[in-house]
DNA sequence: TAATAATGTTAGCAGCGTAAACATAGTATA
DNA sequence: TATACTATGTTTACGCTGCTAACATTATTA
């Protein structure tokens, strides 16, 4: 039965409330940053009271590890889209597109990919944002198994690693606003590196 | 002239009471992380009232800057150390010194080594925090340099980011604490690496 | 239809960073 | 040495925060 309620923008029971809470969430942390983010004004947007929020989460934190999860899809899905982006292309080819698709994820949503390094969210507590990370993981264990066939696992070990560490520490870098009148050392390798990232990560495939 | 109020432990002036502040923060970040540190409790800890820390600091943040300032400071030393000790040991053999001291302190000072790489300071606002981490990464270029003896600034420039972003890049990786019961890719590609870092950053140098 | 579970609200606690006004001690100057 | 000034402390208070407890309303199920 329709009444004028069903017309209100406000209804006592939301009826998409925890949807709606995690979408406000990653829009407030992209611009806002994880640090500035409150639960209440995440419940204001969604013209809610201050504790509705606590009826879909436990903690500030458990709102926040399912941004964070969120996060790790987006950057999970578009590894993937890179990797198979025209699949007549060569492995290394393929490699390449994934490497950028990373830096591009990290610098352009910057906020978010550091509330998923954060450590401030407990991984162990949260299996399925453990999860989500171990997704964007294999993605990369994927493609370099395709590009180095018959590589002891070992290596292959090593080589993940080593990229995934070096592509997690280069968003870092390139993030950084170094005032250009410093001159410092470190800005100068970093706009040589920015000059052309393709044949950064070329060099890198020595590893 | 002494009277007995120069016995008492609370004097109205503390006398070192800035230095007191930041010893403390030092010691309650690393203890507790720098999200979980108040003003506040600083202040108690040193039998001064909740106020009393902005008469030498600006802002909070400027006193987390200062802890992160002294981070980086204790890097340098740290990796300086591994640098020249016992100098008779050849460039590679020093360099390799220098990347274990460096994820030494990065798993040792985890909490700091956080704070060192928060985004919630703003390092531009913070000349000498800036200074302080400059001069961690010269002595990367450093060695580097004499490893490489007649490089091209620009190869010279992409090998230091490359390191540095890939030993940055390895603290995160070699703290997560993945529950082996997962038995995720991840963790399996770490284990190797842990099993000898010597030789995984032997590899590294062909970078 | 009645009981129960799910999902909202209101009120309130303790803790936080910080600003303003005030108090006291140390230092420089006359 | 008296006096002004500066440095460094305290008290009080504001608005914001995460979160809990008690209660209200709606949806679901027996």
């Amino acid at each position: 039965m329709y009444s004028l309620s069903t017309l209100k923008i406000m209804k006592y029971h939301h009826g998409n409330l925890k949807e709606e809470l995690i979408s406000s969430a990653c829009i407030i942390c992209e611009a806002n940053g994880h640090d500035h983010m409150s639960l209440r004004s995440i419940a204001k947007e969604a013209n809610v009271s201050q504790t509705a929020p606590y009826r879909h989460f436990k903690t500030k934190e458990s709102l926040l590890a399912e941004v964070s999860r969120r996060g790790f899809e987006d950057l999970t899905d578009k590894m993937r889209l890179a990797i198979n982006k025209e699949n007549s292309k060569s492995a290394k080819d393929r490699f390449l597109e994934m490497g950028l698709a990373y830096l591009e994820f990290g610098l352009e949503k910057r906020k978010t990919y550091d509330l998923m390094h954060s450590p401030i969210i407990d991984k162990v507590e949260f299996p399925e944002l453990l999860n989500a990370a171990q997704g964007a993981f294999d993605e990369l264990v994927q493609i370099l198994t395709e590009l180095f066939p018959g590589i002891s696992e070992d290596d292959l070990g090593k080589k993940c690693i080593k990229f995934w560490a070096m592509m997690h520490g280069l968003v870092g870098l390139l993030d950084m606003k170094i005032d250009p009148d410093i001159g410092s050392n470190a800005a100068d390798a970093m706009s040589i590196v920015k000059k052309d990232f393709r044949s950064f990560l070329v060099d890198s495939l020595e590893l």
